[in-house]
RNA sequence: GGGCGAUUAGCUCAGUGGUAGAGCACUUCGUUGACAUCGAAGGGGUCACAAGUUCGAACCUUGUAUCGCCCA
């Protein structure tokens, strides 16, 4: 059948994909080898709002590239899709979509109702990003789509197949019960647009501009002391008495909240007043609280005035500070990261904290002595127990209360603002002279000296949320953690005794790096969408069972109601019963809404009911949700079927490679490391390949505001998805960088057209096609057939070597160069003389090497470029997706094993080579003395050996051809004024004194000679060395040699031609 | 400040100890029967700098400079 002149990839693409799907191609164990052993990829689930953009497109690609390679190779593959429920991008994603609709917010229609929505619209175009992923040709086996929410409560029926979520809840109890995931009040990034807490990778860390103000805070009762400061030398450079001391912050919000000043112990600046008490200049003037100077490691002497105020609540150094201190830690701001409202006045929680900012006992004592806790309270829980008591004190001053915490797009001053003009109204900013210019109404310049309140404006870095974009507050609040310090270490250990492997290399550092200082991971997420944690409270019990405590509530973790239920029936006792209440849930959800965020301590109905002579304990289920991360943690068994003992389980568990982002290192990698082998104590994958963000042409990164977003599906639409898959291919060295660029694609896209060209003439001109085939090479005796399988059987080597060490542009690079130069520029070209001349057998021995070369083309470039190698595999021969037979697509068809050593024939190849280097070097000069391209010229040879003679003699009509030479004639010396043509073992002139410039040709000559000149200095300084010959290898002496005398007998032709050219001109 | 990396042709990048490569761009020529989404021929690099190891360094070591990315 005659092939159209160009490929169309638009019609194509989705024809065969179709027939692939139909055919069951992709399906886990397709095309699988008997006792075959298995590989298999787990997709990095997109998250399911997603849409596909060029780092997905390229991503997949390479995960689709070794699928389909290995498939080929007879393994037992899996690549298995799905997507994750990306909780906070969801919940955003469909409350915007609320919104857009009018429709209530989430807060009116509450936690079902909103449930509701998200799995609808999850359902209608929930499946974007896998459709997408199709247009590239993905060859995943979507039978097997998984969704880490499937199977949740709520979950549609159609949804509710997979068991995602039992794998989640099973992995939380599991961890629970073995004391890695605990419960506790932590300072946490708290993002205030979701209102969550979110873990430090989701935190974007900023550089901002911001101001530095400097305050005073008087030492309590008027006290004073000798302020001095001294240079290096020792000699002092001020010495005064303050009442005072220095303090700067970026915050001074937060002074509301300090617990403490603290200053280095080293200081001796301060060492006179530490352990006294200062009083924090803000809020009313009656009410000034009063906290104390106490020592630590953490102020920097030389950073500010060197002392620095503690604020535990709102800041992280300042939170290691009061902790190693035992210093109250004040919360001040509310889930929306307004200041609270909650509470008493503010006098009454002033006084309170200025009796606790005096006490020198430790904070439980002090509390227990004012009454405020029980001195009855378990050993275990007074930390927590004091600790929920400090949060109940709300020490912002009653006109602040709602306010924002800084201005942030409001028109009024906030709690910020407020702050600081009142401290500078009481004169207690520090003060310094600021010189300025003004201008008088004459226009003379005068320096006017004023004194003002010492602000410095400079970059601080910021944190913001990085999906809100919001400033992140550091709050205390009570979480979920992971104790990541007691899994991490098999994570460490599998990498370190390479049962994974990282590439690139500085990958497995940068993993180190991580692991090795990693903090408790924060799972718990204040939202609805997401996995419920499987954690019910019930009040506490005294340990007769006999009556309520007020201490922090019991926790009962289960994978059921049912089974939180037993566990607190068994810890109540006999005489008791626990039932669940869904209300006391939604009372510790409204009691945040109000912004307390501290915990459930005090919900309402939480405490026992007698019913008749039985007690009703109430238990109520943590309403927060798990890290989405937690659940992708669990992505390679969970998808697999875990914690039923599954097949494919058995069958694909360990994974074979992963192919991600280097940016999800930390988010996914390690974690999947570490919760796989925490749970099943296996690692997830052998390999994980990491590779960067792509950028655009200039390596920028791609950003809707910066307008340089390229669409993959775009690419697709114009260029054809092989072009863009041949160029991530291209482009994904290992540990380069990857700049995008629209002209390589384009470059690509020609490529296709090579391929289709090539085939084309192979079958509409030299109907290479029609004779029966297989995957054996051909009979071949003709030099240039069997040169050309020797060259497929090196390709295939290359291909292999490639794409065994992940060198996708090493593969793309070899099938690239191999197809244009060897197979199109040279093959093709010399088999026109073969059927344009009278030898029937050379014509059917070059159709068979031929129809067999391209097919082999077809099987090597397929996993690259699937579309048009399967196109032109059914166009060529009616085979393919034509037949509705998987086995006889290409994309089933068995990858070839020959070797070089099998297939390279050393006496073709270097006849082949002979022959070229003729042509080249004829053309060559042909072109560089200007004869015009289409003149046939003769040639004369003056110097020709056997092997030389025999190339000849079977290669004329080619060498003619190609090199437009009209006639050979042998002569012994070269006619004067000819052009010189050197050979390997034979000396060639072109006798056209008539046409060529002679001193054009002498110029060509002395450059040759120039080059050739540089070349044989090189080797012969080298093996001049005695040094050389000793030390290096014999197969790099040799290689020397015998360049070294193929230089120095071409060196002699040029020379010799350049004098006979010197006589005459 | 800590960690990881980069610096090679005009541009984008390969190149893991044997003397420099690709694509694009550029110059000249060419509508020769697969292909102008093409063909032929060419120009172009002190491999950031410095010192060291080595018979031999773009490659290994150390330092310097500049630029990225990640974490503080």
């Amino acid at each position: 059948m005659a092939m159209d002149k160009t490929f169309d990839a638009a019609t194509a693409e989705s024809r065969l994909f179709t027939a692939w799907e139909q055919a069951g191609c992709f399906t886990a164990g397709a095309n699988a080898k008997p006792e075959a052993s298995s590989y298999c990829i787990m997709i990095p689930p997109p998250n399911v709002t997603g849409v596909l953009h060029i780092g997905h497109a390229f991503n997949n690609t390479l995960q689709d590239i070794l699928i389909r390679w290995k498939r080929m190779q007879g393994f037992d593959t899996l690549w298995q899709p799905g997507c994750d429920h990306a909780g906070i991008a969801t919940q955003m994603v469909v409350e915007r979509e609320l919104a857009k609709n009018g429709e209530q917010t989430r807060a009116k229609m509450g936690r079902e109702k909103f449930l509701e929505k998200v799995w609808d619209w999850k359902g209608q175009s929930g499946g974007t990003i896998i459709n997408q992923l199709k247009r590239l040709g993905a060859s995943a086996d979507f039978s097997r789509t998984a969704f880490t929410m499937s199977g949740a409560p709520g979950a549609p029926a159609d949804e509710a197949d997979g068991n995602f979520h039992d794998a989640v809840i099973k992995v939380f109890v599991e961890m629970y019960n073995k004391g890695l995931i605990y419960r506790g009040k932590r300072l946490v990034n708290w993002d205030p647009h979701f209102e969550t807490a979110i873990s430090d990778l989701e935190v974007e860390n900023i550089e901002t501009p911001g101001h530095m103000w400097h305050f005073k805070y008087p030492l309590a009762g008027g006290a004073t002391y000798t302020y001095v400061e001294k240079d290096e030398d020792g000699t002092i450079t001020l010495e005064e008495t303050r009442d005072y001391i220095s303090i700067a912050t970026t915050r001074p919000e937060t002074m509301l909240g300090d617990g403490a000043v603290a200053v280095h112990p080293s200081d001796e600046r301060y060492a006179s007043i530490v352990g006294q008490l200062v009083e924090i200049p803000v809020g009313p003037k009656e009410h000034r609280r009063l906290i104390p100077i106490i020592t630590d490691e953490y102020p920097d002497k030389d950073f500010g005035s060197g002392a620095v105020k503690i604020t535990g609540a709102h800041d992280f150094n300042d939170y290691q500070v009061a902790k190693r201190g035992g210093i109250p830690m004040y919360r001040l701001m509310d889930t929306k990261g307004a200041m609270r409202a909650d509470g008493a006045p503010y006098a009454e929680a002033a006084a309170l904290a200025s009796k606790i900012g005096k006490s020198t006992k430790p904070l439980f004592e002090t509390l227990v002595e004012f009454g405020a806790v029980s001195e009855n309270t378990e050993v275990s829980q007074r930390e927590t127990v004091a600790a929920n008591f400090i949060d109940t004190i709300n020490l912002v001053p009653d006109e602040l209360r709602g306010k924002n915490r800084f201005i942030d797009g409001h028109s009024e001053p906030q709690a910020r603002e407020i702050v600081v003009a009142e401290i500078n109204a009481e004169g207690l900013a520090v003060m310094v002279t600021e010189v300025t210019t003004v201008k008088d109404d004459d226009g003379n310049e005068t320096e006017v000296s004023n004194i003002v309140p010492y602000v410095e404006n400079k970059p601080i870095m910021q944190p913001f949320g990085d999906r809100s974009k919001v400033v992140i507050e550091p709050m205390l609040t009570d979480q979920w953690f992971v104790e990541t310090d007691k899994i991490v270490g098999p994570a460490l250990d599998a990498v370190r005794n390479g049962d994974v492997k990282i590439l690139p290399e500085s990958g497995e550092k940068t993993y180190y790096h991580w692991l090795e200082n990693i903090e408790p991971w924060c799972i718990s997420r204040q939202l609805w969408w997401g996995h419920q944690i499987p954690v019910w409270f019930g009040p506490a019990v005294s340990a007769d069972k006999q009556h309520y405590t007020s201490e922090a509530p019991v926790q009962f973790c289960a994978t059921t109601e049912e089974e939180a239920i037993k566990l607190a029936n068994e810890y109540y006792g006999p005489e008791a019963e626990a039932y669940i209440s869904s209300y006391d849930q939604y009372q510790a959800e409204a009691k945040r809404a109000e912004g307390g965020i501290s915990g459930f301590d005090d919900v309402p109905n939480m405490e026992m009911h007698e019913v008749g002579k039985k007690k009703r304990y109430c238990l109520f289920r943590d309403p927060d949700v798990l890290d989405t991360w937690f659940s992708s943690g669990l992505w390679p068994i969970g998808t697999l079927g875990w914690p039923n003992e599954s097949e494919e389980m058995a069958k694909y568990f360990p994974t074979s490679t992963l192919i991600t982002g280097q940016d999800i290192l930390f988010f996914w990698v390690a974690r999947m490391m570490m919760m796989q082998l925490a749970v099943v104590d296996q690692v997830p994958f052998d390999t994980v390949y990491l590779h960067g963000l792509v950028r655009d042409a200039k390596g920028k990164k791609m950003s809707k505001s910066t307008g340089n977003v390229i669409d993959p599906l775009d690419i697709v639409d114009e260029y054809g998805a092989d072009a863009l898959r041949f160029s991530s291919a291209a482009m994904a060295a290992l540990g380069g960088v990857l700049k995008l660029d629209m002209k390589r694609i384009e470059g690509y896209r020609n490529f296709v057209t090579k391929i289709w060209q090539a085939s084309s003439y192979g079958d509409n001109v030299i109907d290479a096609f029609s004779a029966e085939r297989g995957a054996e090479p051909p009979k071949a005796t003709l030099p240039l057939n069997r040169w050309i399988i020797g060259e497929v059987a090196k390709l295939r080597e290359d291909v292999d070597a490639g794409l065994e060490s992940f060198r996708f542009n090493d593969a793309a690079n070899a099938l690239y160069a191999f197809f244009w130069n060897t197979f199109c520029a040279r093959y093709l070209e010399f088999t026109k003389p073969i059927f344009h001349g009278e030898d029937q057998a050379a014509k059917d021995e070059t159709q068979a090497v031929y129809a067999w070369a391209i097919d082999q083309s077809m099987i090597l470039m397929h996993p690259i470029m699937p579309f048009v190698t399967e196109e032109i595999w059914n166009v060529t021969d009616g085979r393919g997706v034509d037949t509705g037979d998987a086995s006889k697509m290409l994309i089933h068809a068995e990858w070839p094993t020959y070797t070089a050593a099998d297939l390279v024939d050393a006496d073709a190849e270097a006849e082949m080579n002979w022959v070229i280097a003729v042509i080249d070097n004829v053309r060559s000069a042909r072109a560089q003395v200007n004869v015009p391209a289409g003149a046939q010229v003769p040639m004369v040879v003056t110097q020709i050996d056997a092997a030389g003679q025999s190339y000849w003699d079977r290669n004329e009509a080619l060498i003619k051809r190609f090199a437009r030479i009209e006639s050979l004639t042998p002569a012994d010396e070269a006619p004067k004024g000819s052009i010189a043509i050197p050979a390997p073992g034979a000396a060639f002139a072109l006798p056209l004194a008539e046409i060529i410039d002679v001193a054009k040709e002498k110029a060509r000559l002395e450059k040759t000679l120039g080059k050739l000149a540089k070349e044989l200095g090189g080797l012969r300084g080298r093996l001049n060395n005695p040094k050389f010959a000793d030390s290096a290898p014999a197969e790099v002496v040799a290689e020397a040699r015998a360049n070294l005398a193929a230089r120095e007998e071409e060196e002699a032709k040029i020379k010799e031609a350049f004098d006979r050219l010197a006589e005459i001109g």
